[in-house]
DNA sequence: AAAGGAGTCAACCGCGGTGGT
DNA sequence: CACCACCGCGGTTGACTCCTT
């Protein structure tokens, strides 16, 4: 590739050193984020407009959020390449701190741990986000009929035929009672669902004991990290990211 | 300790979109 | 409308580091 040379047309490639750096952080000061290609003449930089942002958005600007992927991080990238597949930079757009390179980098890596790997992170989530259409049908039917009912005792004032409308329960499945009736205080299919598969074991995990981080993700020990200890945020994050699509 | 392979990350390239002239 | 410059994005590459044998 080249590193470290000057092209042809005098731009220098490769790594930055610290003093382009330097100079690079003192023209954004005093300039803003923006018109790239100015970077060379106003400062004396010999790197082409392209190199500067690249330099900016991926390693210098203050914002951005150092080291490792967090557990949470990991779980909304997985999500959100189900949905929107390689836009690496919309994704990056709901990680804040963190850039498009980054997490293109992180998947790369972890989709060719997952290439090795015979379990198929990609059909587990689609298979989950499958069940949670099913169970969000299943949710409104369900509510649509009790609203009904409750309709009905109004209007007769009576309260006991709760007790005769009983058996009119309406016919969702099983799981899907279960996952109600076992956690009557979630509101969530994401929370509903997390616990169901804590007792069902819905999504068995691999066996092999070579599970990267990655595979973790679809871990009980991870469900429980992100949904059912209390984690507000990340029951947040979740709600924000699938509102749109709901 | 050394060599080779695997993993990670920064940086480049090509392409397409957008806005100004 | 056409052209051009600029910008942003996704794919790819190569250097460096870490790990394994």
């Amino acid at each position: 590739m080249g590193w470290g040379i000057i092209e042809e047309k005098g731009w220098r490639k490769g790594p930055w050193t610290s003093e382009e750096d330097m100079l690079l952080i003192e023209y954004v000061k005093q300039h803003g984020e923006g018109r790239w290609n100015s970077v060379a003449r106003l400062t004396g930089l010999q790197r082409n407009g392209k190199s500067c942002r690249l330099r900016w958005v991926n390693y210098l600007r203050p914002d951005l959020k150092r080291g490792q992927i967090t557990p949470q991080e990991e779980s909304i990238i997985l999500e959100l390449h189900t949905m929107w597949g390689n836009r690496w930079s919309a994704i990056a757009r709901s990680l804040p701190g963190r850039t498009d390179n980054e997490i293109k980098n992180y998947w790369r890596t972890h989709s060719k741990k997952k290439a090795r790997n015979p379990s198929n992170t990609a059909e587990k989530a689609k298979k989950w986000l499958l069940k949670k259409q099913q169970f969000q049908q299943q949710h409104q039917v369900q509510q649509q009929q009790q609203e009904q009912l409750q309709f009905n005792l109004d209007m007769k004032g009576n309260m006991n035929l709760l007790d005769e409308n009983d058996h009119m329960a309406p016919s969702i499945s099983q799981e899907t009672q279960e996952m109600v009736s076992m956690y009557p205080n979630t509101t969530t299919f994401e929370e509903g669902y997390f616990y169901s598969i804590l007792n069902a074991n819905t999504f068995a995990p691999n066996s092999s004991n070579d599970e990267t981080m990655w595979d973790g993700l679809w871990n009980l020990d991870d469900v429980l990290n992100n949904f059912s200890a209390a984690s507000a945020t990340s029951k947040t994050t979740f709600h924000n990211l699938f509102a749109p699509y709901c």
